[in-house]
DNA sequence: CTGTTAGCGCTTTCAA
DNA sequence: TTGAAAGCGCTAACAG
């Protein structure tokens, strides 16, 4: 493997001048940068990450830790995510370490072990909690580490985010604006920050329209067609709330409810309307729905890129501030909504 | 971030001896051995992974490199490896290295990056072909690798595999035993080293018996529910070859091949007898078919474990020959095999 | 059994 | 604009 001393003696320079020429430092003629860039691509030259993590603290390498769980190997979510995130980092020419620690592992120890080796640079973190104990660790530790999703109302760390309130309050909006009153809210799993961010902008935008909140409207599960399905049925039984509208998490839960009016008789958007959020990882094609699903749209896999650039900011010593980002979103409407029956 | 002379200080010693302490050399009293572990625990210690590497050549790191497919997401074998070996190398103190690369990139410079900047010790490859560059590459460039299969009949390289000839053979013999000459296979995709043995291992045991090689009864495909309910839909038409013994790649197949053959209004096994090999990758309960289908079993998830130990020691320097595992397979038979109606 | 010395490949003062 | 020197944290060769 080509050295910088190899280039170096190449270029009839030092190693340090080398060193700068190579690192786009101001106090290089245009010339001698040229041609040390030159030599280093013609030696194939390398530069050799332990020796630069050893000098400027900074090796390169990134990570993600996650647990293990029983449905990983079908989380198609996961696959998602890092793949997306792989890909991203090996662009930015960073490693991308995946550490998939043992169901019962506590994690912190393990992100302890990871940096105290010095082999890692910063982290991300994804299924984000209310209050995330890997947010608070990694920050008293001093450790870059940006977000997929928000921890708090007011988070100080990096992250990318949609905004979920947002979201939810616009399709609740629109929903209230049609004219229905009783609304349901087929939400993810209690507790992970987005779905809290989502059910508080449905909220607001009832309290908006004068609605009073009804807890048998809103339910909480893993965003499934069983969920969509077994909630629509439950919700239509006898007894059962009966909602006009339905506001589904994701497009897979749609993808239940859709079965379940369909298996009771009700028409989309006659009797119910449906909507859903699209964040383009099912691979259920929204329009391919019959009537054409409305969503709102944010695919998920626009975050990747923000996601990894951010964090190699942050790396960089830029404030946390400047890598805050919310992407956006945008109501499609199609042909699942209509006003209520009066 | 404690440093080895943080704790040389705290037991008063040199670095030196403090080191050699911490890596059990035999030039150590037990007493100083003992003293300097103790302290290097209190002080929560960590080897800086970098230095370590830039002197001994050696970082701890290994990666597995894989473009990434239309179909990754949902490949739970993929993940069920990338968990496995992420698992078993953190058990080593190894950080594991998952680099997904763009479909369309080719994946020899990637790892000619890898090596290049020196992150990397070595590699575990999967999906392996019958002559796969990556293999050739990577021993010319004398990068420690371990493979997920073998490549050709007599491989230099290190492995861990199961014994896929000898796994069809018995299949296949068990079959021809008991009385069976139409014996169809349905393999894997071919190419794929796994899926060339097996098909040797079949037609061996065919000639064994006497029985000439029927191409009719020999298919490839993806390790699915619709191969199985396609081809053997196909082989039960009219014109068909109408094999009376069906031997399945993997249990997943076997699910297609039961549905199809329960659809054609065929019984197991008393018309056609039904054969699988299980990986233990699909989550499909063997037991539970009905009737309950007989397997030659080899759960993969007891290879990352040789595999990660393999790579391991190869890393250390051992020989390439005591890196080359064959796991153990049994067969086991329950009702789905039955001799051929007369 | 222990310490001294040297050096892995790189970046960064400090001087010229 | 360039070079010499020092040092990041660790291990190994070479004394004692």
């Amino acid at each position: 493997m080509a050295t910088l001393k190899d280039v170096a003696w190449e270029v009839g320079l030092s190693v340090t001048q080398t060193s700068r020429a190579l690192n786009d430092h101001s106090d290089v003629s245009e010339a001698t940068r040229a041609r040390v860039k030159q030599a280093a691509r013609a030696l194939q030259y390398r530069p050799n990450l332990s020796a630069r993590k050893l000098v400027s603290g900074r090796s390169g390498m990134v990570g993600l830790v996650t647990p293990r769980t029983r449905d990983l190997a079908t989380d198609s979510l996961f696959m998602e995510v890092v793949a997306g995130l792989s890909m991203e980092f090996s662009e930015l020419e960073m490693q991308f370490v995946l550490h998939i620690a043992r169901e019962d592992e506590p994690v912190i120890p393990v992100y302890q072990r990871l940096i105290g080796n010095g082999a890692l640079d910063g982290f991300v973190l994804i299924h984000a909690t209310d209050d995330d104990p890997r947010a608070a660790f990694l920050t008293q530790a001093e450790i870059p580490f940006i977000v997929h999703g928000r921890i708090g109302a007011e988070p100080k760390h990096a992250y990318f985010d949609v905004d979920n309130h947002s979201i939810l309050h616009q399709m609740a909006s629109h929903l209230t604006g049609l004219g229905h009153r009783r609304i349901a809210l087929l939400n993810g799993i209690a507790g992970r920050c987005y779905v809290t961010a989502r059910t508080q902008g449905y909220h607001q935008a009832l309290t908006e329209a004068g609605i009073p909140h009804d807890p048998a409207l809103l339910h909480h599960g893993e965003m499934t067609e069983a969920f969509g399905l077994l909630t629509t049925t439950a919700m239509f039984a006898p007894g059962g709330p009966a909602p006009t509208a339905i506001i589904c998490g994701n497009v897979r839960i749609a993808k239940g409810v859709y079965q379940a009016l369909a298996a009771l008789g009700l028409r989309v958007p006659d009797d119910v309307s449906v909507l859903a959020h699209d964040d383009h990882i099912a691979r259920l094609q929204t329009a391919a729905f019959y009537p054409a699903l409305s969503v709102t749209d944010a695919p998920l896999r626009d975050s990747w890129k923000p996601l990894a650039a951010s964090l190699a900011d942050l790396i960089g010593g830029e404030p946390q501030d400047r890598a805050q980002v919310v992407g956006p979103h945008r109501l499609i409407l199609r042909h699942s909504t209509a006003a209520p029956r009066p």
